[in-house]
DNA sequence: GATATACGCTACGAGTCGTAGCGAAAGCTC
DNA sequence: GAGCTTTCGCTACGACTCGTAGCGTATATC
């Protein structure tokens, strides 16, 4: 995560938990009033109550910065078990849009995405501290449907990762368009229509074949 | 569109329209060659063979300037004719997918993106220069399915607008997110699923009630 | 020809970047 | 405790970018 290795267990003076989280919380606080291209590590430095060159011994720079600072904030998404698939599909979209109205959440996952079609490591780096983590939700969701037999457990492995994969990029993909593009409400009118929709295509896909009319 | 409006037929020497395009291509340009970050107004102007001072009388800044820029390259969009709306579906998609395989276009399109969460007025210009344009894939689509017997034709006037925003959230998403954010390829598979899902989806959401398993 | 605007060029102050060097502070090991 | 190691805050630095102003010149309309 950090960009010196201190590795745990060295010698000398370690490095100071309060910054650290200091730092992640000016960030937080800086892309709040500044937003992404007027934040600079200079500034967050002095909100944080730190010298700059303490920020530039653990992070290389902004982008990296910026991931470690929200994606604290995606962790906070949970499925509570709403009884049905449907419930549990809607509710957590509705989680997901909530988080997306936080300015900091906003401004700063567009920006290290567009950072990061240029960056390999930043690329990866986003994965591992946002993205993966939050696909738990999607399998954690079909787990449940499966106990309670609205869906069919899958025979193929390989096929149920692609549809999990699928889906996951259906569901984030929709909502951060329709809330950060379309700059529409995602409301729990839409949120239901969504649920309908992504619903009925999972039924739809897990029959044999679609008949035409 | 431009920052000065010099509103047509006015007195005194016209801008250059020749400088217009060429800046709007060494933008593109440089945004393949250094991404959004590193991108300077000076380095456009140098590729485009223009003064400086000629950008910041023609564009606001580097946001407004990489709107117009990569907005052409989204009007290359179209929707042949294949027969059924599930090739069409899938015809978009992997069109879609092609243009953001262009790194000008990737780039610009999340950075500006993420630049609007704080400007509402690039919002806009970003809502009229690209995205809204695109909706019109929707639209023909729909109305080729419908003449073709595939889809019913809504009695619900606003109802159909709202699914063909749902309809355009959630493929310009799905295709957006799994090409940018989970970084995986958006090929002829992977069409294929989403498409299925997608009208399956479709299918379902114009069915009366559904009944839980 | 008179007027009005666009253009290229240069220069400017302000701000940011990322790094280096310093002395001092704080922890770990013996 | 002594000694070593690493971090910390501070200052300063050259390089770069920003957006603007001023100037003379070019090119259009009236």
């Amino acid at each position: 995560m950090r960009r010196t290795p201190p590795c745990a267990g060295r010698k000398g003076r370690p490095r100071s938990a309060e910054a650290d989280t200091a730092i992640l919380e000016a960030t937080r606080a800086a892309l709040v009033d500044l937003g992404w291209s007027k934040l600079t590590m200079s500034d967050v430095a002095a909100r944080a109550g730190v010298a700059k060159t303490t920020l530039y011994r653990r992070w290389a720079g902004k982008n990296e910065l910026v991931v470690d600072a929200v994606a604290i904030l995606f962790d906070e998404l949970e499925l509570p078990d709403r009884g049905s698939l449907a419930e549990d599909a809607q509710g957590v979209v509705l989680q997901f849009a909530a988080l997306l109205e936080r300015p900091e959440a906003r401004t700063a996952l567009m920006a290290v995405v567009a950072e990061s079609t240029r960056d390999e490591a930043l690329r990866t780096r986003i994965r591992h501290a946002i993205v993966d983590r939050q696909k738990r939700l999607v399998l954690e969701g079909r787990r449940r449907a499966q106990e309670r037999g609205e869906l069919p457990r899958e025979a193929d492995e390989s096929a149920a990762s692609r549809t999990a994969d699928l889906i996951f990029d259906v569901v984030a993909g929709a909502v951060v368009h329709r809330s950060l593009v379309s700059a529409e409400p995602v409301d729990e009118e839409w949120a239901r229509s969504f649920t309908v929709l992504l619903l009925g295509g999972l039924a739809a896909a897990s029959r044999p074949a679609p008949s035409a009319g």
